[in-house]
RNA sequence: GCCCUUGUAGCUUAAUGGAUAGAGUAGUGGUCUUCGGAACCACUGGUGGGGGUUCGAUUCCCUCCAAGGGCACCA
């Protein structure tokens, strides 16, 4: 790749000039007329050297070898070193770009190349919220973002179908259900037996609160549901089914699909096994008749694994999903588990247990990326206040904006909604709380889904009036100012893609295709392309080829759908 | 009490220790006999307070203030 081959020649050039045992680092400047890449190495080993930077990094620039890559080389003030690529190696990258040549540099987080990604968890017989869409949206984007960089990558998703907020669903239907309105829940659409669970949910919760008799029957339903044995177990297994059949539907609405659902009941029996054996080898630790890891060697919290009663704590079923994780699909080098920070000391705490367990198989190997909440502007989302935002609400509400404003047809709307949902949270960093309105949120225009893929459906709408097939050598090119920017972003894409992997960060890709929509959407408005001729033409073409084939190939590893009219 | 996050324009937010803190939105004023106006341009407006490290700090350290989360039988 262009970035690491620049690099290579300044790491050459700063040895030649007495610079040695410093990684040379580029950049792309923000403002462009500091050059394509620049490095600030020369400021770093000033100090160490007892030399004026820019003395440095002039001696740096006069050994870097002539090259065809590089056009320009400048030193600037406090001692940056700037270069330009040349136009023919620019060129060069517009043309494949536009023959859709675009080849991603591997990134890989262990030598098998193997990850795991476990992601949208959502909880059964409970409201699947923006949160869990937040969520997937990040981790189908880092699927398709690791497997682009040479990755494979295994879909999991963990869902919880046993604990208190499920016996205080069952309650309701068990003990304040007639048959004959169960009966009638049973023959009704999918999404009413969905909204009947969420309803039974909520007023379980509160009969929970309200008294000691209803109480104890909830947790009577909960050792049932443990246990499996009891009244209620075949009615938590057909509405539990309502509920996983209810996210197949939302998974395959926002184009995820998962390799393996785990469902949290299978691994109770396993985890009380492994935590017998922990105990054994002294890692866990019987206090209060409970089985505990005391965290405090270790810097960590204590917490409970296998409660006094006997059954094992979420924290104790976690050990059986490792093991299920690390072995099902072979040896893995990575397992990342997309979870809000809430779970940090509980990771922390069970990574630890893991690793103590057998450090081989998962030493480093397990990564809690603590993506953040989606508040709503007027506080945290809660289920129990009731204030909470369902997912295909957003999707639906999103939808109809699309059909009201724009009069497109229903299948381009459903893929723009989707689009303009997703982009909403991929734009922004994992690690922020997102502050949700849905009509900030899900802007059609702006810094959007939609923005984006209109400027897509813009390049495409030229190139259906022209060819671009011919390919020309370019002899006496003009370029002006906004085709300059244009050009100088294409090369930068893959470095984007690569950067995105190693940081987990889809919304660097984002930003990246919202810089790159503009500046095409800009050079549009200034310069004609289908009534420009010679070259000149044969060069718009081009770029505008270019900057759609990277918006496609750009949504795509942001799990977002184009269209071709809209 | 202890631990972990976070504080950037009115609002929503971006920025591997780099150069003039970048956008969207809202507001005001403009662009179009043109290939798709879900577009484009201009103006207004910002790093919570105080120290420190550094050639250089939104970024690292300390402290104060503010918000969120966690710390034994919930998931």
């Amino acid at each position: 790749m262009i970035k690491e081959e620049v690099a290579k020649l300044l790491q050459s050039a700063s040895e030649k000039a007495g610079v040695k045992n410093i990684q040379v680092e580029l950049e792309h400047p923000a403002n462009p007329q500091f050059g394509d890449y620049s490095t600030s190495i020369a400021l770093k080993v000033a100090k160490n050297l007892k030399k004026n930077p820019v003395e440095i990094a002039e001696k740096i620039s006069e050994n870097l070898s002539q090259n065809e890559l590089i056009e320009k080389v400048e030193v600037i003030k406090p001692g940056f070193i700037n270069l330009w690529l040349s136009q023919n190696y620019l060129l060069d990258v517009a043309v494949k770009t536009s023959e859709d040549k675009i080849t991603f540099s591997p990134y890989s987080l262990g030598p098998l190349k193997k990850l795991m990604i476990e992601f949208a968890h959502p909880n059964t017989h409970k409201l699947f919220h923006i949160g869990h869409l937040r969520n997937i949206s990040i981790g189908e984007s880092l699927v398709r973002i690791l497997q682009a960089s040479g990755n494979s990558v295994i879909r999991s998703n963990y869902q919880g179908d046993v604990g208190l907020h499920i016996a205080k669903c069952l309650w309701y239907i068990k003990y304040k259900t007639s048959q004959g309105e169960l009966n009638k829940i049973r023959n009704s659409p999918l999404h009413e037996r969905i909204k009947f669970l969420g309803d039974a949910y909520a007023k379980g919760q509160v009969a929970y609160d309200e008294s000691v008799e209803y109480k104890n029957q909830i947790i009577n339903i909960n050792g049932m549901i443990y246990n499996q044995k009891g009244d209620v177990v075949p009615l938590w297994k057909e509405t539990k089914n309502w509920s996983f059949e209810y996210f197949s539907e939302i998974y395959k609405r926002v184009y995820t699909k998962f390799d393996r659902l785990y469902p949290e009941s299978e691994f109770a029996k396993r985890g009380v096994e492994i935590c017998k054996a922990a105990e054994e080898k002294n890692i866990l630790k019987k206090s209060e008749g409970a089985l505990i890891f005391i965290g405090k060697e270790y810097g960590l919290d204590t917490r409970v694994f296998i409660n006094s009663f006997g059954y094992p704590t979420y924290e104790g079923k976690e050990l059986a999903l490792a093991e299920k994780e690390f072995s099902e699909f072979g040896e893995l080098d990575k397992c990342i588990h997309i979870v809000t920070p809430e779970q940090k000391s509980f990771f922390n705490v069970t990574f630890k247990v893991e690793e103590l367990l057998d450090a081989k198989k998962f030493k480093n190997k397990q990564y809690h990326l603590a993506y953040e909440w989606v508040k709503l502007k007027s506080g945290k989302m809660s289920s129990r206040t009731g204030l909470v935002i369902e997912a295909e609400w957003v999707i639906d509400q999103a939808k109809k904006k699309i059909v009201q404003t724009f009069k497109c047809d229903k299948n381009t709307a459903e893929i723009l909604a989707v689009a303009s949902v997703k982009y909403s949270f991929l734009k922004n960093n994992v690690f922020a709380q997102i502050a949700f309105d849905f009509a900030e949120s899900i802007s059609l225009e702006g810094n959007s889904g939609p923005y984006i893929i209109y400027t897509y459906v813009r390049t495409q709408s030229v190139l259906e009036k022209a060819d671009v097939s011919a390919r020309k050598k370019f002899a006496n090119l003009k370029i002006t100012k906004e085709e300059n920017d244009l050009l100088r972003m294409f090369y930068q894409f893959t470095d984007i893609v690569r950067k995105s992997g190693k940081d987990l960060a889809p919304n660097y890709i984002a930003n990246y295709l919202y810089d790159l929509a503009s500046k095409y959407n800009l050079f549009y408005q200034k310069h004609p392309i289908l009534k420009s001729e010679g070259e000149t033409k044969h060069f718009r073409l081009i770029l505008t080829k270019a900057v759609g084939n990277i918006i496609k190939q750009g949504l795509y590893l942001l799990g977002i759908e184009t269209v071709n009219k809209m």
